[in-house]
DNA sequence: AGGCTTATTGACAATATTGTAAACATACTT
DNA sequence: AAGTATGTTTACAATATTGTCAATAAGCCT
């Protein structure tokens, strides 16, 4: 008796899944230096070496962390472009907002981990940014202007670097820095971003 | 015989100032995850126990290094304030410059490591910083204008999260992403920064 | 039904890692 | 010179952590 062992079989693709899942919120929890294979398997369900077989090793769970982080924040930000947004402060908003949700603090925790795991993915995704901002600013300028395309990687460069560091210390920033916490406060910090890149990028 | 064991015996500040320099050598070269106290002992020259001797325990380590990194931001951020400086480019450049060398890449780390080791010592920099910007942009605003407290802490809060982004990632982001790498470009970047916020900042 | 593939697990292993305790040595004091 | 305080080390311990391996069982195909 006693052993009525009943073993859930699932697809390698749900097995996956239901790994990464708990592996993400493990590292949201926990920070990076927390990430235990045991403690992963223990909220999905499952025993620890099942982990092993489907990620091969510890370090093969964490490449596919990272390429999940990667793909989902290219994705949020394709969407974000392709929305039609007629202020540089929405746009601003959706990009920023692509990060919030422990995304961008999940992409900073997990190139600390490791840093080779990225495989170049970020700066893809930062050219892809920069031609369609580029492409974008040159049919929105008037006539006459010369728009440099160094400026558009400077600028895609700014936001990235500032939603990163946002996304990893903003919380830790606005505790006690003098500015109140709230969507209200994020709002007026991006509209004002905002208002700062357009007084430049579109000379009148 | 085989018993002429050599010791060496130190100053309490010596010794915490051995094992501390050690640890960030150790951070800088295997990243926050490989933090490890037989590593640093090692490198140090000593046996690890003599490290939670000092430092009670490898918290308390990770405490001290969190504290000391503060305080060597903080100094270098008040020298680049106190030096005289003309251009706001200088100022920015001398500030983003702070954060190299691996001291703004050491404070994410740690901060991963020990999200509360900060102890809100960051915000306190934060909060001198912007209200010194403040003054300082209060003293050089022409007659009739009016200069918001909220902004230059916006403003304080961009650089803020702008340079320890760079820290993090400037170098992954820059590595492919278009960007050529060099002093060149750091400090063509810079200026434009400088004249981004100088445009928006000093209201003709 | 029987066999095959493989997802899943329990047991085991090897090493790492933090921490403890007592012995030891070194410098300072008297 | 002897004693004392404490910096330092060796030995040890307890647990954690990744990974291996063979056994098990669940679903699928014939």
């Amino acid at each position: 008796m006693a052993n009525g062992v009943k073993r859930v079989r699932r697809t390698p693709d749900e097995a996956r899944r239901l790994i990464l899942d708990a592996a993400r919120e493990a590292i949201a929890r926990t920070g990076p230096d927390g990430l235990r294979l045991h403690d992963i398997a223990a909220a999905a369900g499952v025993s620890h070496p099942l982990i092993l077989h489907h990620f091969g090793s510890r370090a093969g769970l964490v490449r596919a962390l990272t390429r999940e982080a990667i793909a989902e924040l290219r994705d949020k930000l394709i969407t974000a472009m392709a929305e039609p947004h007629h202020s540089t402060e929405e746009l601003l908003g959706r990009v920023f907002e692509a990060f919030r949700d422990g995304l961008g603090q999940r992409l900073a925790w997990l190139a600390t981990i490791d840093p080779d795991g990225d495989q170049g993915g970020s700066t893809m995704i930062q050219r892809e940014f920069a031609e369609h901002l580029h492409a974008r600013r040159v049919a929105a300028a008037p006539a006459g202007t010369t728009i440099t395309q160094e400026e558009s990687q400077f600028l895609v460069h700014l936001i990235a670097i500032a939603a990163l560091g946002e996304a990893i210390y903003g919380t830790q920033f606005r505790r006690s820095a003098g500015l109140s916490k709230g969507p209200e406060t994020d709002r007026r910090f991006w509209a004002w971003l905002a208002a700062l890149i357009r007084a430049r990028t579109t000379p009148a």
